[in-house]
DNA sequence: ACAACATTTCAATAATTGTTGAATAATCAT
DNA sequence: ATGATTATTCAACAATTATTGAAATGTTGT
């Protein structure tokens, strides 16, 4: 996981609304749900909704597949997998650091 | 880590230029750097970093101090664990699912 | 073929976020 | 005190993102 690919993922969940979705997919993994019913569990119009799995969908973060006049959405588990992963790497406790002597922090 | 806690944290990194100046300030952790350092690094106007910077300390992820005339700032490492830690349960394996016998992603 | 349905795309607008230069505040050295 | 230094805040503007209703697309059942 490069930071490039890193920064969207982190895009798409800065929204409350879309935290929203992909927790309730991931709830509801490995099935989904269609679009309609998202809406209706979060309450927000179909529109709207629309608009934040584009940006979900645009990160990777989630997947979806055309099923009947239905279109299902499932949350990506295995990229959040390597987001956990770059965070702990980049973010946190992996990362090389200034040869200072001192202890690091984690 | 409550959503309504993780969601502005999402949104400090959800700007290149700001993991940039996240990643920065962890591999330089636990010191932290001064501003100026992090703009010269970085190569972004020091008035564009201020913006940055306060983002990512109303977020928490970062913390700052004042040392002269100089401004410290230091990742805050704890927090982003308490992130890592709420990804691992709410968004990839440790939430409660609908019981539907079939087995977990992960 | 037709009507009802699920969902998206489009267009318009509202709201938020990002960027920059100039002005300001605080500190340090002389 | 004065001038140089560090960094912020302010104001203006540019750019992006969010929200909504109406129209369009494709699907299903009759």
């Amino acid at each position: 996981m490069k930071t490039e690919n890193a920064a969207p993922v982190f895009e798409s969940l800065s929204s409350g609304a879309r935290l929203d979705v992909f927790r309730l997919l991931v709830r509801y993994a490995p099935d989904g749900l269609v679009a309609g019913d998202i809406a209706k569990k979060l309450d927000i119009p179909a529109t709207n909704l629309s608009f934040h799995l584009k940006t979900l969908l645009h990160s990777g973060l989630v997947e979806m597949e055309k099923e009947g006049r239905f279109w299902r959405y499932r949350a990506n588990v295995p990229l959040m997998l390597e987001i956990i992963a770059y965070l702990t790497d980049q973010c946190c406790c992996g990362s090389s650091r200034k040869k200072t002597g001192k202890t690091r922090s984690c």
